[in-house]
DNA sequence: TTAGATACTTAGATTAATCTAACAAATTTG
DNA sequence: CAAATTTGTTAGATTAATCTAAGTATCTAA
């Protein structure tokens, strides 16, 4: 069984290869702020587990155990953030931190009943996907805001960033996930686009939030 | 801040001294499973860290400090199991292993809301008292049902004990807290004892698990 | 195409938590 | 009370996870 510091690794992995495809030792340490020293090591020490292939020099890849024992991991994560936010009471900035530790509980049972309390749900409060008990994973493909054009009414469904600052700056326009925004214009200069939703007439949103908010066309 | 294993070390250092007065550096060992030498670094660890008082060769003794930290731990354990079983469909005989590992979780929010959506319980689903937020501990005085007479009619309001396989002998016999108990017999020979409740007409308990049950006297 | 920069590895040290072996103190008991 | 037993301590090793320093491989770009 994977240790807390391994099971961190694994969810590393899974992660970036998502967001980058290939992975080097520097991305993990990076990511996990370690050394490289030490993300070499460990991934080694992965490796003889079976959870990774790995050649000296090259990218690491997870074998498919490794990417089923990720993905075991991701879902006890968003499971517990799901369960913070519906049955708990915590907003959806902040649940990351506690999550990060209670997705090393070891108690098939605790999430199982989280899973069935919250009706099986297929994505976390921030829009990603919640892998299955046998640790597949649903893709979506919804856009970036940034790419959609002027005139479309879209929903927001995801993010492709949940740090509590960006969370923060959401709360702070009421943008929530299932909002429906209609695209009033794009400036050329900076590809800020302006967006009205709800009882927001106009709201000017920077092509850093546009990129980080994930939406399906509803309209036009 | 304690480490889960530090706070391991507190919480088994309040429950024994609660139990036995004294605490040995060889109780301390034992209750966790480790060796004495091992058992004797941390103390001196814990020491150095103003948790416990300690002298070569004489009993280990907590703190103001180290009882706060104790009780703070155990308080997030009790409010676990509460909430394990209140909240989320549990067994009393199933929510100590998960309560070990959810107890060193750091997230005061988490244990506030629990707190908050049990109601601000007083005790644990195994009787046990749950420290206040200040870890301030309130004790009942409660009677083994050992100790108790022939003909009197108690109510069972906590467990000495609280290992799986005592509670699954409870639960054989349908036993649970605020049961009333007529007492109608006792073996001389080996104190056992015959209770009826419920639709029990007729039960016989053994001296040992007569002193496992804790009672408050209701009649006669 | 080779020099410089970047990425990676190896070597060796550190810390927390554990162990066993050996010795020392304290307690119990004949 | 002295011997035997129990309890506690010291010394030294181990493992997981981390680090820094130093050296090596790979990539990039003049």
């Amino acid at each position: 069984m994977a240790s807390s510091t391994e099971e961190n690794y694994l969810k590393s992995l899974f992660n970036l290869a998502n967001e980058q495809g290939e992975v080097s030792i520097s991305d993990l340490a990076q990511n996990l702020h370690v050394s490289m020293p030490t993300a070499n090591s460990m991934v080694k020490n992965l490796q003889k587990q079976g959870w990774v292939g790995y050649e000296k020099y090259k990218p690491v890849i997870l074998t498919q155990e490794g990417k089923k024992a990720a993905a075991l991991v991701i879902r006890k994560h968003r499971l517990t953030e799901m369960f913070l936010v519906k049955k708990m009471g915590f907003g959806w900035e902040e649940v990351h931190e506690v999550a990060e530790q209670i997705e090393h509980i070891h108690a098939p049972k605790f999430f199982e009943r989280m899973d069935e309390m919250l009706g099986f749900p297929t994505i976390d409060p921030h829009g990603s996907p919640i892998p299955d008990a046998q640790g597949r994973i649903q893709e979506f493909s919804y856009l970036p805001l940034s790419s959609c054009k002027v005139g479309q009414e879209v929903q927001l469904t995801a993010l492709t960033n949940s740090s509590t600052e960006f969370l923060e700056f959401l709360n702070g326009r009421a943008l929530r996930l299932g909002l429906n925004l209609k695209i009033h214009s794009r400036e050329a200069y900076d590809q800020s686009m302006v967006v009205s939703y709800d009882d927001h007439p106009s709201e000017t949103l920077s092509e850093k939030v546009c990129e980080r908010l994930l939406v399906r066309v509803i309209g036009k």
